[in-house]
DNA sequence: ATTACTAGTCTTCGAGTAC
DNA sequence: TGTACTCGAAGACTAGTAA
């Protein structure tokens, strides 16, 4: 009974998404409708009662507006109905528009140079330098980035494994790195260092020069990533 | 275990759209993605279990290319689950073009002139007059139009209805009447007897003049209807 | 760390039917 | 014709757990 909340990726809790679509097909978002519960039903392929019942799902949602008449139902979609349908749209606009995931912008964090002291570690460097085909400048850039957008960046690449070692001091984890290019020029790697938790919006770059005096980047700078 | 096909509206068939969406926003429809079950699951409020399931589902339906490896799943949007995508954005586009069963197309169909018959007899004749506001010329213009158009045409507006009656002859159903421009001049009425069992591509049009004439059509003229 | 099977629970469906 | 209730059946979900 109780109204459950789940946060979705289109913005879309709908279930009845469906149903919902086939009335706005009807127009049902300009204006008033008039639909029976069978017509309904014979053109989504369920019955009527699952129609009927669908129906009223979304009017206590209050994605619909719905009177329910013995001739018929007079159904018309809410503003927030209408909203969640926008929200689609522009979400496949997006997908089709072909920039899905292939850039990454950020902004410029200057962190505790902790970074520092992992990546210089020689067994690590000696790693990148065979892997990545880079030796890395002394310092890693930190980038406060759209979680979304870096799931969907990170999604379409290849992670590259760059594996731990033990010191007689200490352990270190092994990283992850992911290949890319920094402002359509620079060959770098984001990395992530498997133990080391970050928040899901910041990430290490590493690069074989200082990114920050080549691209003249500040606090709160805007950088841009992308695939390689 | 046998596959259902179910037309539906937006010629989504797929009741998995959810995940669907969330591969699509990961990029899965330009290349391949990496993608762990519980990352998704995480994403869209499910478990890993089902995040598991409805991946399966989907390459089931060939809806996307699933490769799953111990370190995650390799995805690929296939070209059936773009092409439905793609219907669903243009669907959108439609819907909110806001061209939406405001007008109707339909091609002219020389029928058997049952119609007249019907339209003629004086009963229906004088409620034509008070409820339509005019005598309709005597003939029916029959035209074929998209079911789906007609459905979304007709959704939008309030039927008026004709009473049926009877003669020492024979009984008379009542007709359903639709307020409504011809070409975005003429008033007139799409009427629907409800005895006689039309085709759903098949409307029947009348209007206070021959509108055959006035529009020089022919059969397989195109005829554009509005709402009045 | 993955994916995915099994089993039990919970949700959703639709036939019958009331209004 | 309509909408919508009940209730038994079918399907979907998750926790536990194997691999």
């Amino acid at each position: 009974m109780a109204a459950e909340i789940k946060k979705r990726c289109f913005g879309l809790a709908e279930k009845n998404l469906e149903m919902l679509l086939f009335l706005a097909g009807l127009g049902a978002v300009q204006h008033e409708i008039r639909v029976s519960t069978a017509e309904a039903a014979a053109a989504m392929g369920i019955s009527q009662q699952t129609a009927s019942r669908k129906l009223r799902q979304l009017a206590a949602d209050s994605i619909i507006e719905l009177k329910a008449t013995p001739s018929g139902c007079i159904v018309r979609i809410s503003g927030r109905g209408s909203s969640q349908l926008r929200e689609l749209h522009s979400g496949l606009q997006k997908i089709f528009s072909g920039k899905q995931g292939k850039k990454l912008s950020g902004r410029v964090k200057i962190g505790l140079g902790e970074g520092k002291y992992y990546v210089a570690r020689k067994q690590y460097l000696e790693q990148f330098k065979r892997i990545l085909g880079f030796k890395p400048f002394f310092g890693t850039l930190n980038l406060v980035v759209d979680a979304s957008e870096l799931r969907a960046f990170l999604a379409g690449m290849q992670p590259t494994q760059i594996k731990g070692f033990e010191t007689t001091e200490r352990s270190f984890g092994q990283i992850k790195a992911f290949k890319i290019s920094v402002e359509g020029k620079e060959k770098a790697a984001v990395i992530f260092p498997e133990r080391s938790v970050h928040p899901e919006t910041e990430i290490e770059v590493i690069a074989p020069i200082n990114l920050r005096k080549k691209f003249r980047l500040k606090e709160g700078s805007k950088a841009i990533l992308e695939r390689a």
